[in-house]
DNA sequence: CCCAATAGTTGATATAGTCAACTATACGCT
DNA sequence: AGCGTATAGTTGACTATATCAACTATTGGG
């Protein structure tokens, strides 16, 4: 590891994250990418998640997580339905194949988590 | 730190270096972004740095190499000067201001490393 | 009932990343 | 030397990501 502690070794470290995560979830062929693995962590974390709580939670623009939930539920990795108290919030969940999809990543993170 | 171990550390990490950064230099107006940053690192860490280098070291496209030290060399941060011995490679260094640029870059970075 | 606030969607646009073709130089071979 | 091939870097055309602003639908408070 060299002298620009943190940095070199973020960066590095993302790479080898991306690279094992890609390979375990079809990633290519599904057309998903980094972000989109971030929402289904989140979506994973979080109680009755909805599309603004992964804007906040990413900081990203909410366009921008619109079309990557639109993009996760067209591949029917996750379901949306309406928050009966509140029918503005779309309450997002994984679907069977998003779970299986899911503990795949897991999977595939601890492997570059043991790697440290 | 949540249950999913590394990857959310990882991206919580990931993004609090980016907006410290930014803050730092003035990454904004200068209108940089990670990757600047990242090839300014590499040339900083690199005995007479060629973009071929940042690209080995990336793992990005040269074209996209090519333009953001095209950008980094139009902002007056680095220079290139073809080398003596192969005229084909262009060593990248620091101008002045990109030296000063680079430590306030290294203060922020130990900034952050030391909120660990 | 009206107004301001909030969740989410969409269209237009800007920025970043990729692929292929190209130039110029270098190296190895006969 | 002269040829073919490899390498460094640049550029143009394209795709993918990200951002901004305008919009709909719903909510909650006077």
């Amino acid at each position: 590891m060299p002298q620009t502690s943190l940095s070199s070794a973020l960066f590095t470290l993302a790479q080898s994250y991306r690279v094992t995560v890609r390979e375990a979830i079809n990633a290519n062929e599904l057309g998903l990418n980094a972000l989109h693995v971030r929402c289904l962590h989140i979506i994973a974390e979080t109680q009755h998640c909805t599309a603004n709580d992964i804007v906040a939670k990413t900081g990203r623009d909410k366009a921008q997580i619109a079309r990557l939930v639109k993009d996760l539920i067209k591949l029917d990795l996750v379901s949306k339905c309406a928050d009966e108290n509140d029918k503005r919030c779309l309450i997002l969940s994984f679907t069977e194949q998003g779970k299986a999809l899911f503990s795949r990543l897991e999977v595939a993170e601890q492997q570059v988590d043991s790697r440290l």
